[in-house]
DNA sequence: CGCATTTTTGATTCTTATCAAGACGAGTGG
DNA sequence: CCACTCGTCTTGATAAGAATCAAAAATGCG
C-alpha cells in the first residue's frame, strides 16, 4: 500500500466540456486548489478522504466519500481543504454548469453529514465514535452479502487505515485500535485481516453509536 | 434571564408571501420542524443558536448565528436540528422561492463554518477552542470601538452563557470558565461582567487559536 | 432584600493521549 | 526459499487534559 507517485491534476485551466475519467492510485493526493470554479469531480469507484490540516500538522478528515459522491470548488472550501484517495479510485471530472440542483443537493448532503459529524466530535465517547464510523462505512462500502443461514452479517473493506479513522474521529490510532479490539472481543464485529470488517451484531453497534451505556464484558 | 414563555411558530401552514417580522425573547426555542420547505428566516438582530441533541440529552451547538444569517428547511436538517434565541432577537420570515443563489451561498457559508468547527472539535485543545470562539464572536457581534489611545480593543456582548459556549465547543462549562479566567489572568481578554468581553491582545489570541504553544504565565 | 441562577474555583477521577515495545504481514533481495 | 526490512497494527504502562463532583462567590430578578 505504498503511497504512489505524483498528483493527478484535476480541473486544469483548459477545461474540457466533456466528462473525463481518471484512475488514481491509493494514497494519492487530489489537487483541489487550482481547480476552476465550475470543475466538479464525481467518485465512480473507490474511496476519497476530504481533510484539513492545522499549521502544526494536526489533521482532521472531514468526510469519507464513496462512489456517487461529488466534490469541487462549489462544494468545499478549496483554500483550506485537501483530498486524497484512500483506495484505488476512479473519478469523473465534469463542468457543473447547468447542474445547480445537483450541486445544491450535494451541498446539503455534505452539510448534514458535517453537522452529524460535529455532534460526534463534540459529544460522543471514543467507543461511540468508532461504532458510528463503522456503521457509516458499512452503508457506503458494504457489498451486502447475507450468509446462507439468513443471519444478516455485513462485510466491507475498511479503506481507511487506523490513523485515518483516528483523524476522522478526532482520536489517536491507539484509541481506535483499542475500540476495535474491544468490539471484536464483545463479538460486535469480526476481523482477521485488519481491513476486512464484518459487522456481527448490528443492533448492538447501533445502540452503542446512539449512546447506550454499553456493558463492557472482557474476553 | 429567565427562559420565556411559549414558542413563536415559524413558517406555519398558512404561509404569507410577504416578509414578516417577529421579535423573540432570549432563551426562546424557534420551531423549525413544522416549517414548510420554502419558509426561510433571516436574523435581523440578536443571536440564535442552532443545535442538535442526543437521545440522552447531550447537546452540541452547531453554529451561532448573528444578524444577516439565514436559516430554514433548505439550509439545515430540520428533522434533527433545533434553534433557540440566545438574546432578544428580531427575525424576518420569508418564502425563499426564486432565491436559489442566496440559499446556495448561505448553504456554502454554513458548510464552510461547519467544517472549520469540525477541525476545532476534533483537533484543538480547550484553550484553542475558547480562543477561536472568542474571535468568531467578536467578528459577528462586536461594535468596533477603538479606544482613544489608538489601541484597538474590541468589546462585545457574549450572548452565550458559559454552558452554551461549552456545548458549542464540545467542553464543559467549568473548562470554559477556567480558560476564560486563564485568558483574563494573562491579559488576553478582560471582563468585569461575565457577558461583556474585551479582547485586549488580539494577536496573542489569534496565535493561540491557530495553535501556538502558549506560555502559561499564572497571575 | 432575598432567592434563584450563573459563574468561579478547588479537589479528584476518568478518559484518552502519549510513550514504548512487540507482533504481524507484505514485499525485497540474497 | 528464507532472512530481512518496512510499514501498520496491537497491546501495555504511564501521563496529561478535561470531566466530574462539590462548594462558594457573583449576579440578576422579583
Amino acid at each position: 500500500m505504498g503511497a504512489s507517485a505524483p498528483v493527478p491534476l484535476i480541473g486544469n485551466p483548459t477545461d474540457r466540456r466533456l466528462p473525463k475519467q481518471t484512475r488514481i492510485a491509493s494514497r494519492t493526493p487530489i489537487i483541489l486548489e487550482g481547480s476552476s470554479y465550475r470543475t466538479t469531480l464525481r467518485i465512480l469507484e473507490g474511496c476519497v478522504a476530504l481533510y484539513q490540516e492545522l499549521a502544526d500538522g494536526r489533521r482532521l478528515i472531514l468526510d469519507i466519500l464513496g462512489p456517487g459522491r461529488i466534490l469541487g470548488a462549489r462544494l468545499v472550501d478549496i483554500r483550506r481543504c485537501k483530498a486524497m484517495a484512500l483506495a484505488p479510485s476512479s473519478i469523473e471530472t465534469f463542468a457543473a454548469d447547468g447542474e445547480d440542483g445537483i450541486i445544491a443537493d450535494a451541498l446539503r448532503h455534505m452539510l448534514f453529514r458535517a453537522q452529524a459529524h460535529a455532534v460526534l466530535l463534540g459529544r460522543k465517547s471514543a467507543a461511540e465514535r468508532v461504532a458510528t464510523a463503522l456503521l457509516d462505512l458499512a452503508d457506503q462500502f458494504a457489498r451486502k452479502s447475507r450468509s446462507p443461514s439468513g443471519n444478516s452479517r455485513t462485510t466491507f473493506t475498511l479503506h481507511l487505515q487506523r490513523i485515518d479513522l483516528a483523524d476522522w474521529l478526532g482520536l489517536t490510532l491507539e484509541t481506535v485500535c483499542r475500540c476495535l479490539s474491544a468490539f471484536k472481543r464483545s463479538r460486535l464485529i469480526a476481523f482477521d485481516h485488519p481491513e476486512i470488517i464484518t459487522i456481527s451484531d448490528r443492533a448492538a453497534l447501533e445502540a452503542l453509536a446512539a449512546g447506550s451505556p454499553l456493558a463492557a464484558r472482557a474476553a
